[in-house]
RNA sequence: GGGGCUGUAGCUCAGAUGGGAGAGCGCUACAAUCGCACUGUAGAGGCCAGGGGUUCGAGUCCCCUCAGCUCCA
């Protein structure tokens, strides 16, 4: 090892020291877990393992080594407002580990571990200290299997090897599960590390929570089983779990005191600064700034490298805020334009090598993250715009500080940081109730949590089929074949069955069942189609299966119903998949390849599958684009889709080497497990064909197959996410079928041939409108002549001219408009007119504002009386007001009151 | 999963308490100019997101749906 390593040459060594030791090197799993819904990113080394801790999976190998990309953003031992305020909290980070599934152990983990971090690495020994268990609260001892290959297999000075209890030194997975203790390697500073020299008493100290001791490696022991009651029993099989801070190791070999200060983040800083065209001494000033924006474009690049996109909950939620926390800081560099693409180049450019899901989605890593920082910026400016019409209103009234709501109404519902809110405020002078704020927020995180409680979808077979599995595996008869793939029914046997919640060996008519079978022509649900439908025949049985489903690596249960006679394990059975269904599934399914390639031709290659739904009516295809699909947009991929259909493209699919199937250009989605061999579909001439990608689903043989193909419907399902549906083959045509019908029954309702319909239409709407304008012509001219006759009934009331009249228009407008020819003619005066629509009356009143001022006449209470006797109530300005009622009878004798009311209001 | 806000002319938005759908920009025509920018005049353009309810009457109040923005878990 070089004098001063660079982070590659550490992370090959590692992966070198344990490749010589018949490990496999096994590539990175991605941040976003697969198979295990409780866990939002990968946050451990050991996650992609979990299975075979669990016994519910197994590898091909049994000693494993890797470099782990772990996210965390939340929890005991980080918290994102952390991140940046020293030098070793981060958001995204690499977790080096080393495996062994039941072969080798606590001697050989302790020896290499110390000799890769004393030979190759060439630490002093001196520096390193080592833990190991001592139970403070149970009877399991102290792990003296530990303590005595620290004295045996290592140089460690006797004095350096520490017990420690539960707390530090006993891992577990969770409340039940694997379990065990384990020894941590420690690395002394030196004293001037210690960040506590102030504090009084503080002694420097292994698990001393000052900076000078630093863990670096933790070595797991997996031994036990603990139970629900808390039982601990030994397991059959003992693995190895270590995992090792890769960024801390780093900073201590590269002789640096922080993370950001070696070559894993410092080009980044040194990028932010040329862009933010700072001196050194600005830099420093500024340094937590850099250090934020240097952690959260590693952390927002490998999110959007794995798939993850911006949104607003779950994994999306959590990258946009770490996104836009970046943009603040960024803010306080000076960048007011988007930055990040810029520096999530360098950290694609030095990371590629190892994880090389970055550099293949560089364009698309880049554009995700200046879209979203452009959102912010828009977002931004909606909310400083509403925080300085708070500001001038509070200034109006000669207040300086911002209340705790107003805030949290910045914050919560136009999106603008506190911080932001805070910062400029200010700068204008103004405080800001944080306090309040703190409430605000508090009362909605509790709102939150409670709603949050749901409840854990509890399947409650999950502890039988662990029991199942390996009492299966146990029969002649056990499950061996999973081929969903060559034929849609198959002659086999049955493997065990799980009847009415329990374990048996026989069932009888009616009961619902769930069998295991040697092998299996069932397609379990995966990427997105669904699960096969069909029956299980024996001699003398038959079973209806409803669902089929995978609960554990390795073995396929068909659930359904006893149709009749008495099933029983080991017996001959016939497995038949529902072939029109899953014939309807495969159209969908190619389809859906062909709709991906269309999608991409059309818009641009930053369509990226975000989703999809096979089923057997419909295929569902969510992608990821700005713009709601146009007209044109759409036929044109209706029309790529059909011209593949047509050229009746022979469709194949074989299993490759995912590295050597991505070298071909074969599309990748976020959800495949990386360095495994996979199936990889092809469509189209094998030198260049129309499409290829990684799938595990069913397809036809041709694409001919498919039928007729149609998009019924396109729509936003989030920002930046649309959802096409689609339909094909039987689908299609009846799609296509009712579309005829509605159109037809539309065409002999205008009987109009169907091919001038839509000329038909606009005539029609045309004619419509004319008539319109007519009838309102007309009626105008009649309210013109009624209003001329109706001059001559003007009278004089307390010196004041009333005219209250009835008339016969269509409407209030009309009836409005004739007030106001009226007001103007009579220049001046009291109009009440009154009509009768919808068999319901209706009066206008009008007067004048100086009529108002002057006598004390008032259009609105003069026509609330009015309505008052005919049933009804009104309102409106001193000048204009109307009024509805019920009883149209009545509205003659209504009328004739208006001189008596006129009289009684006028002063 | 639980909240908050928004949806009015092509665009940006205004419409206190329920009672005549508006402004600015843009667009069209005309005038002015050698022409353009500009200016003036006139005009077109709205099922006020959709549905239901309350009311004599709903852009406005209530409920539901859809879409966008946003916070929390």
């Amino acid at each position: 090892m070089t004098q001063k390593p660079t982070s590659a040459e550490i992370r090959q060594a590692f992966l070198d020291y344990f490749a010589e030791r018949e490990h496999t090197i096994v590539p990175s799993a991605s941040l976003v877990p697969q198979d295990d819904p409780t866990l939002l990113f990968t946050n451990a080394g050991m996650n992609q393992f979990k299975d075979v801790f669990l016994g519910t999976g197994t590898r091909p190998y049994s000693r494993a080594a890797d470099t782990q990309k772990c996210m965390r953003v939340a929890g005991k031992h980080n918290d994102l407002d952390d991140v940046g305020r020293d030098g070793t909290h981060h958001t995204l980070f690499e977790m080096l580990g080393n495996w062994s599934f039941g072969d080798y152990y606590k001697k050989e983990a302790i020896g290499w571990a110390w000799d890769l971090l004393t030979r190759v690495y060439q630490l002093d020994p001196q520096k390193l200290w080592a833990t190991v268990f001592k139970d403070d609260v149970g009877d399991l001892g102290r792990d003296d299997d530990a303590g005595g290959y620290w004295e045996s297999e290592t140089t460690i000075p006797r004095d350096h090897i520490l017990n420690f209890g539960r707390k530090d030194n006993f891992w577990e997975m969770g409340e039940t599960g694997p379990c065990g203790p384990c020894s941590e390697i420690h690395y002394d500073r030196g004293p001037a590390a210690c960040d506590k020299q102030d504090v009084h008493g503080h002694v420097c100290a292994v698990n001393g929570d000052c900076a000078r001791f630093t863990e670096i490696w933790n070595l797991v022991f997996i031994q036990y089983n603990r139970h629900l009651d808390g039982r601990l029993d030994p397991l059959p099989a003992q693995h190895v779990d270590t995992g090792m801070g890769f960024e801390r190791l780093t900073a201590i070999l590269q002789g640096v005191a922080s993370n950001y200060r070696t070559d894993l983040f410092w080009p980044i800083i040194e990028r932010t600064q040329a862009l933010a065209g700072q001196t050194d001494a600005e830099r420093e000033a500024h340094i937590t700034a850099y250090r934020v924006i240097a952690d959260h474009v590693r952390a927002c690049t490998f999110l959007i490298g794995d798939g993850v996109l911006p949104a607003n909950d779950g994994r999306g939620y959590v990258l946009r805020m770490v996104l836009r926390r970046a943009v603040r800081f960024g803010r306080k560099l000076g960048f007011t334009a988007p930055f990040m693409a810029d520096l999530a180049g360098i950290v694609i450019e030095r990371m590629g090598p190892f994880f090389p899901e970055l550099p293949q989605r560089t364009d698309f890593i880049q554009t995700t993250i200046t879209r979203e920082e452009k959102h912010f910026l828009r977002t931004l400016d909606r909310g400083l715009d509403r925080l300085d019409a708070v500001m001038a209103d509070l200034g109006a009234r000669d207040e300086s500080e911002i209340p705790g709501k107003v805030a949290f109404f910045l914050h919560d519902t136009l999106g603008l940081p506190f911080e932001v809110t805070r910062d400029v405020a200010e700068e204008h002078g103004f405080t800001v109730d944080a306090e309040g704020f703190r409430l605000a927020l508090q009362a909605q995180i509790e709102q939150s949590t409670r709603a949050g409680q749901f409840a854990m979808e509890d399947d409650l077979h999950a502890e039988l089929y662990p029991v199942l599995h390996d009492w299966v595996m146990a029969q002649e008869c056990r499950p061996q074949v999973y081929d969903p793939y060559s034929g849609l029914a198959r002659t086999t046997c049955v493997s065990g069955m799980i009847r009415n919640d329990g374990i048996d060996t026989k069932a009888a008519e009616g009961d619902d069942v769930e069998l295991v079978l040697r092998e299996t022509c069932f397609y379990v649900e995966s990427g997105g189609q669904v699960s096969d439908i069909g029956r299980i025949t024996g001699a003398d049985w038959e079973v209806e299966v409803t669902d089929s489903r995978r609960p554990i690596e390795g073995m396929v249960i068909h659930a359904g119903k006893v149709l009749k006679g008495e099933p029983r394990v080991g017996d001959t059975v016939r497995a038949e998949v529902d072939a029109a269904r899953r014939w309807d599934i495969m159209r969908n399914h190619t389809a859906t390849h062909l709709l991906h390639r269309a999608l991409r031709d059309t818009l641009g290659s930053h369509v990226a599958q975000a989703g999809s739904v096979v089923a057997p009516d419909r295929l569902r295809f969510d992608y990821n684009h700005d713009h709601p699909l146009t007209p044109e947009q759409r036929a044109a991929i209706e029309r790529i889709v059909t011209e593949a259909v047509l050229a009746n493209y022979e469709v194949r699919s074989r299993e490759e080497n995912y590295r050597e199937a991505l070298d071909q250009g074969v599309i990748a989605l976020f959800e495949e497990k990386y360095g495994e061999v996979v199936r990889v579909l092809r469509v189209g001439e094998a030198d260049a064909p129309f499409s290829q990608e990684l799938c595990g689903g069913t397809h036809v043989q041709h694409t001919g197959d498919i039928g007729p193909f149609l998009i019924v419907s396109e729509s936003g399902i989030g920002t930046g996410v649309r959802r096409i549906e689609a339909v094909t083959g039987r689908g299609a045509l009846a799609a296509i079928h009712a579309l005829r019908e509605r159109q037809e029954h539309a065409a002999a309702l205008l009987k109009s041939p169907v091919e001038e319909l839509p000329q038909r239409v606009e005539r029609v709407q045309q004619e419509l409108r004319d008539a319109e304008r007519e009838i309102e012509a007309l009626n105008r001219k009649l309210a013109r002549a009624d209003f001329q006759s109706l001059l001559d009934d003007v009278i004089e009331v307390a010196g004041i001219p009333v005219l209250a009249a009835r008339v016969d228009v269509p409407d209030v407008a009309t009836l409005r408009e004739m007030a106001d020819w009226f007001r103007a003619k009579m220049q001046g005066g009291v109009i009440v007119l009154g009509t009768v629509v919808n068999e319901k009356p209706l009066f206008i009143a009008a007067t004048t504002n100086e009529l108002h001022k002057e006598r004390g006449l008032h259009a609105g209470n003069l026509v609330r009386d009015l309505a008052k006797r005919v049933g009804g109530g009104g309102g409106g300005r001193p000048d204009m007001a109307q009024a509805g009622g019920r009883d149209a009878e009545k509205l003659d004798e209504a009328l004739a009151q208006v001189p008596a009311l006129v009289e009684g209001m006028a002063r």
